[in-house]
DNA sequence: AATTTTCATTTGTCTGACATTTATGATTTG
DNA sequence: CAAATCATAAATGTCAGACAAATGAAAATT
């Protein structure tokens, strides 16, 4: 746990990685204290700042916490669901919005997971999930709900659905999905859709949640899918439009 | 961008917290170079140390790069499909690793997400992606090639498999089921399983992918799901035995 | 015995300094 | 005049030492 060559560039990144080795491979277990910053200082060779600017990467991963005082320390840290999912989706929505990537990759790649998840959904479906299906559904009936609220709404029923195969690891998986693709796609279609069909879809797919009916869920969900699609064509092609019409 | 209260507890995470919620929202955009050390140490009322432990947070998150020299500093960082996919994959490692997941949940997870892909995959098979496919079940069926080895060639197998559907964003997302959870499996399973077994499903996804033929994709790929989930079983009730034996 | 005080340890932060890298512009030279 | 060289400034990378704040444990006191 000390191997850093004397390649003077990068010092914090190379400790870093050294320690986060250490933990991945098992050297270092969940709650086990690190060294103090100061033997890790002496250790690796370098000043405290430094070890604290390694320290600071491994956190922002959330792979340790610190703790002050006397029986303090840098700790490892149980990485949660809740935490992995959360970066997962930040990481999901700056990649949509750096990379230029089409609408139809991004619908493509979401209903083919959700859709994967369905049956599994159908299969497992608790009252407690269905009751969260039928209150969205109810809020987005609302006339007065703005976008972003409608927004929300759509994403938390569709996570619902998700959540529904009762598949922590799944759930986590398709975080970006649901939780980074789906606004993206709001963002784009809110101005052409029509809330009372995507409304008429989630009826359709809560009733066949609870039916425990896999096949009528994938029915409905392709069919949410192509209307999305149409919708991002519809928009883009309105935008081209637009500056079209900006140019001459 | 320079909201911090006197809360004096973790400035660098608020810091950090600040700048990437520049990032997220586009007041940052890529390539931009961000104030220099000092200049943010003035803005936000800090140390340069402080800044600096900042910085390293989002570089963690490659979210920033940093340059040398009389041009240099901080600069918003593209977030490229090859980082986030090392990050997905290196995320979804330590959290199995770290969360007593079930081995049926983790199959379950990979296969359902892996049996979406195929569809699109045997649409849009290339032959250079029968070809890869078909190189690594050649590996695979050499005799003498090491559990590591074997492993490693099954993920580059499945791999393929995945990217064959050509949708980049799909990819990124089923990098945590490929590339953490399969080894996973395979380090579990490894002393129990029949490699002419495996072998032989490949071949007929390799041949089904190259037939175009979804339906056959999906009949093997249940096969491998249930020979896997079998395997996996047999290695844990083995071990209960063992650990049996040794109280006895 | 219970409570309070003291103390040592550790992280959090600051100041100031020097080293290193790198683009720019001034200087020198052919 | 053009080209190569050198000095300079700006920025990050690193270091040393210091103090503040938090915190648990041991010591002292009641």
């Amino acid at each position: 746990m000390k191997i850093d060559p004397k390649n003077p560039a990068n010092l914090s990144a190379q400790i870093a990685k050294s320690i986060r080795d250490s933990i991945i491979n098992g050297d270092l277990i969940v709650d086990e204290r690190l060294p103090s910053e100061s033997e890790l200082a002496d250790q690796f060779d370098v000043s405290r700042p430094t070890v604290r600017e390694a320290l600071k990467r491994l956190a922002a991963q959330n792979l340790i916490r610190t703790q002050r005082g006397a029986t303090g320390g840098a700790f490892v840290r149980r990485l949660r669901y809740q935490d992995a999912y959360a970066q997962h989706v930040t990481t999901s929505t700056l990649l949509l919005s750096m990379n230029d990537v089409t609408f139809e990759t991004a619908c493509e790649a979401r209903f083919t997971l959700e859709r994967a998840c369905a049956p599994l959904s159908a299969k497992r479906r608790s009252a407690q999930q269905v009751a969260t299906m039928r209150a969205e559904i109810q809020r987005q009936e609302q006339a007065d709900l703005s976008d972003e609220h409608f927004c929300d709404s759509d994403v938390a029923f569709h996570r619902a659905l998700v959540d529904g195969a009762k598949n922590p690891v799944l759930s986590y998986q398709l975080a970006g999905a649901v939780e980074a693709m789906q606004p993206l796609m709001n963002m784009i279609t809110f101005s052409q859709r029509n809330r009372e069909i995507i409304v008429g879809l989630h009826t359709r797919i809560a009733n066949s949640i609870e039916a425990h009916n896999a096949a009528s869920i994938d029915e409905a969900l392709e069919e949410l899918a192509s209307y999305t699609l149409k919708l991002g064509r519809a928009a883009l092609a309105a935008r081209a439009n637009r500056s079209k019409d900006a140019i001459a």
